[in-house]
DNA sequence: TTGACTCTGTGCGTTAGCGCACTGAACGAT
DNA sequence: ATCGTTCAGTGCGCTAACGCACAGAGTCAA
């Protein structure tokens, strides 16, 4: 992609790109570039937030917190989608957390504009709808993957997620948080990302984790992620993913 | 609740029942009354179906395929809600499959119409988006179920949530369907069962499950069954369940 | 009534992942 | 430079669930 300069920031959310130029404008000037640092909660179970969220470089996490502390994520949403479902869909809160998991940027845009567009019936609602669509797929493979699939699996699946919505190789992030995201032990990690060090696809060092190898991760995936992929492309259009799905 | 003779069938499903005399009025001519039996596959993975369907008795299964011919459930639709979200919400098939897991009945509405209906914004898309909201909450407890609990609570929930769609406590279902559902094996099905039926909760005999103590078992359950249960009284109303939560 | 089939019950060895405990390395702040 | 903290690495016993194999009970049709 050659560097345009006059190209709007916001752009680099794939739902705000592939707006029309009309709608696009409108609403730019609504959005507002907040930075977010790691481990910030967007939202709590059952918590109102006053504003939708589209990430630009960063990821958040929706993390699912048991009674007993206990954690599992269901989601995660990055510089393809939009944070906040549930504040077109109807629900206003919802039964998980929003956390931030890779530190980075986003616009924000207050819920009143952000439904005022939305009734339009454009474009926008039709993206919005259509990527809440996708987020299923993507929820409904995690519960999937959860059942059926070994945790080395499930940290490929994971690391190739998050790497399709940065633009760097190097993944900041601790053993012990990948953990809860997984919703396994901490020495699972660890011991998952061993073997794939050892296979040359990885490199482990403290607190990052670095993407050698793109397509051998690919070949160590289980099917999870090109389901989750293809559906990704066929509902919002390329510019989902890094790889050749 | 008394036997008024002259409510409409359809009303027996929750979502339809919770429309405005104007626009159930609307909708029923639409509306098309179809048997459905057990195995039935209503929609398959990436095929698109011809009708929204709105059970009354039937229960519908969300069904994930793997490649290998492994499965597991992701949610279960049934006089609760509405088997075919991806028709409104822009995606027009989904990666899962839609098979009967219990006999009954359903209505169906032509996609057309439905969209017709979608479009004018009123309850009847409220009352859609918030339903898939909640779809979107099954799903997610679904994953962290799958995740973090054991095949005895799990099978506990899948029983509670099967038993809120029905009007009888006969389940007429094998051990090995349910391991498909729950991904897994059919004698853990068989063992946890076992374990229910010690505790006098359910009676086990060839082809069904029994509910015998309905209050027992949402002891024995996990918290996931209550907060989906919660949600989607939040979010449609009463009327979603048996039990008091 | 017999035979074929389906479903549940049971046993057994195997394995993935867990909980716990502890070591050493890397890092940051004073 | 040192100390406290965070993180990765390792070992060990335990348990839930798996795969496989087979027996017996229930069901249905010829």
């Amino acid at each position: 992609m050659p560097p345009e300069s006059n190209v709007h920031p916001a752009k680099k959310n794939h739902l705000l790109a592939a707006l029309p130029a009309e709608e696009f404008d409108r609403i730019t000037d609504h959005l507002e570039p907040v930075s977010l640092k790691l481990g910030k909660v967007l939202h709590e179970s059952g918590v109102t937030m006053g504003y939708v969220y589209f990430p630009t470089t960063a990821i958040v996490s929706l993390l699912y917190i048991m009674e007993n502390g206990a954690t599992a994520e269901i989601g995660i949403v990055g510089n393809d989608g939009i944070l906040g479902v549930e504040l077109f869909m109807g629900g206003e809160t919802t039964t998980n957390r929003a956390i931030i998991q890779s530190a980075g940027e986003a616009f924000k845009m207050d819920t009143k504009s952000m439904r005022a567009e939305f009734t339009l019936g454009g474009i926008f609602q039709k993206m919005l709808l259509r990527y809440t669509q996708a987020l299923i797929a993507q929820i409904s493979q995690t519960a999937v993957c959860n059942r059926l699939h070994s945790v080395d699996q499930q940290l490929c699946r994971w690391l190739l997620l998050s790497h399709d919505r940065l633009d760097t190789d190097k993944l900041l992030m601790t053993h012990d948080l990948i953990s809860n995201m997984l919703g396994v032990r901490r020495e699972g990690v660890t011991l998952a990302a061993q073997k794939l060090a050892h296979r040359g696809l990885i490199k482990n060092v403290r607190g990052a984790i670095t993407v050698l190898n793109r397509i051998g991760l690919e070949d160590a995936v289980c099917e999870c992620y090109a389901v989750v992929t293809t559906e990704y492309i066929r509902l919002l259009g390329r510019g989902m993913s890094r790889s050749f799905v």
